[in-house]
DNA sequence: AGCACA
């Protein structure tokens, strides 16, 4: 299987990444692209020798990350097909969250990796004031509008969007989509008002707008609905 | 290929 025998997680482990784009870009792209399965919590990628071309993205909930898992398997993302299996174990966002966080234990389980020459810490006091060094968006940057909790659709470079206002034009879905790279066109049918596609050049720029622009409101009465068009 | 989070 290619989930290679890791029970289901809500946080899955994504490898083969392109190596080349920087951290946040990275981060920003794949909670546009994942944030379709459901609610993300958070994304942990580092750069680090060990590390590079791989990411977790922590779901809050399993289901969204067995659907990530199915449906995004070898997505194509930045020239690179994606391999996904669920996280070998739990966030440590998650074990917080669920009072079940042992810093102790953690630095047991370094150590076990790390065979090096020196001694562990021995003071009980734990660690020193820590600086933090490189500003990372803090945790509020992965909270959500609204979460798909269900569909999973395939991804499309076409875009389906539906609860327009009838007064909708082209010109002004224009306006908003095409701020988003890989723009193409946007294409109405006079028959059937209240829907619109747009194209964009791949899947991944269509799913970075989508995101950006998901429940967006021309007025208020009409927050976008935007899912891949069928193919 | 490579399973972390301070």
């Amino acid at each position: 299987m290619l989930t290679g025998d890791i029970p289901p997680n809500q946080t899955i482990y994504i490898k083969n990444l392109n190596e080349k784009v920087k951290k946040e870009e990275l981060k920003r792209s794949l909670y546009a692209l994942f944030s379709q399965y459901g609610r993300i919590v958070d994304i942990v990628a580092l750069k680090t020798a060990k590390l590079r071309g791989q990411a977790w993205v922590v779901f809050s909930e399993v289901t969204a990350a067995s659907n990530a898992v199915r449906q995004m398997q070898n997505f194509p993302f930045y020239d690179k097909p994606m391999r996904i299996q669920y996280s070998k174990s739990k966030s440590d966002c998650i074990a917080k969250a669920e009072g079940t966080y042992d810093k102790k234990k953690k630095q047991e389980e370094k150590a076990e990796r790390k065979p090096r020459g020196r001694e562990g810490p021995q003071t009980a006091t734990g660690n020193g004031p820590r600086a933090d060094t490189n500003g990372g968006p803090p945790a509020s940057t992965w909270q959500a509008k609204s979460g798909a909790q269900e569909a999973a659709a395939e991804p499309n470079n076409i875009l389906f969007i539906q609860n327009l206002p009838y007064e909708t034009t082209c010109m002004m879905l224009e306006v908003l989509f095409k701020q988003y790279p890989g723009f193409r066109e946007v294409r109405m049918i006079e028959a059937k008002p209240g829907i619109a596609f747009v194209e964009f050049e791949d899947d991944m720029q269509s799913s970075v707008a989508m995101q950006a622009l998901q429940g967006f409101k021309i007025t208020p009465q009409n927050p976008m609905a935007i899912t891949y068009a069928k193919k």
